[in-house]
DNA sequence: CTTGACCTTAGATGTTACTCTAAGGTTTAT
DNA sequence: ATAAACCTTAGAGTAACATCTAAGGTCAAG
């Protein structure tokens, strides 16, 4: 298949595909005579691959290397596969412990102001932002 | 005091500091004779709104709006503060909700896996990325 | 009077992940 | 045969947020 089929069955941009092909993330099998790229159904799968890889929070040097596992199985063992998940998942929840707090603050600010049509002479949040600490 | 005095105050590093101003958003008060940037104390109230605006999640596009109502409170009003503020809760639980997601997902993931030294041939991880859905 | 710390500028570089453009070649259907 | 749809490339642009570099000027202390 080209790869405007390729685009739509993995649900990736056309753009995004040569990309990924530029990353070296996704190559075609073959080029046809007029040097278009040729997938083949396994590429569909690699497409699906990095895409849901994305999905769990991988950034795509990360996904290169869970692909580099995907596309050689035998030279690598499960404690790669399993460490690269639970590093993620420290890295996400510390994400969500620092979205968290951003959150609290800006809660504790929001009940705070008025939100009203007068000036914002005495508005809480931004005297609040200005407080030297 | 000079820049690098605001920049130990304000634990902000003077090339940042630089590139707020480029930004528009942390002009000095005045130059000194031999062009230096001259700091005032009001100079590090701004520079610790906008860290403390940082923090809680505001980009520097939204931390200049943000400056633009605390330096000119009076043709400002609250309600403005608030949205912003409101907004931005809205838009850091949509993070959250995503990071949860990925989380989950990946702890479905973390628990199939052995993760021991044998090949990833049967690795369930590299196999569910794989999975056509 | 020199050494080292500090200051200046414009502009290049880095990160991540695209997204788009221009200028052109190919395929397919009517 | 010709128009629409599709393909190619290199390279530029975007967003967000810095960080660094080069090449040079200034200042304070010993
Ligand atoms: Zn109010
Ligand atoms: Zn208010
Ligand atoms: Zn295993
Ligand atoms: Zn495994």
């Amino acid at each position: 298949m080209k790869i405007s089929e390729l685009a739509k069955r993995a649900d990736i941009s056309a753009h995004t595909i040569r990309y990924y092909e530029k990353l070296g993330l996704l190559k075609p099998t073959q080029r046809s005579e007029s040097n278009y790229r040729i997938y083949t159904n396994d590429d569909v799968v690699t497409a699906k691959f990095i895409k849901r890889s994305k999905e769990c929070g991988f950034s795509l040097a990360e996904t290169s290397t869970l692909l580099a596992i995907k596309n050689d199985k035998s030279q690598h063992v499960c404690a790669e596969a399993k460490n690269m998940t639970s590093s993620k998942i420290v890295e996400i929840s510390e994400q969500i412990a620092k979205l968290k707090r951003m959150q609290s603050t800006l809660q504790e600010l929001e009940v705070l102001c008025c939100g009203g049509q007068e000036s914002a002479e005495f508005c809480s949040i931004i005297s609040n932002l200005e407080k030297v600490v």
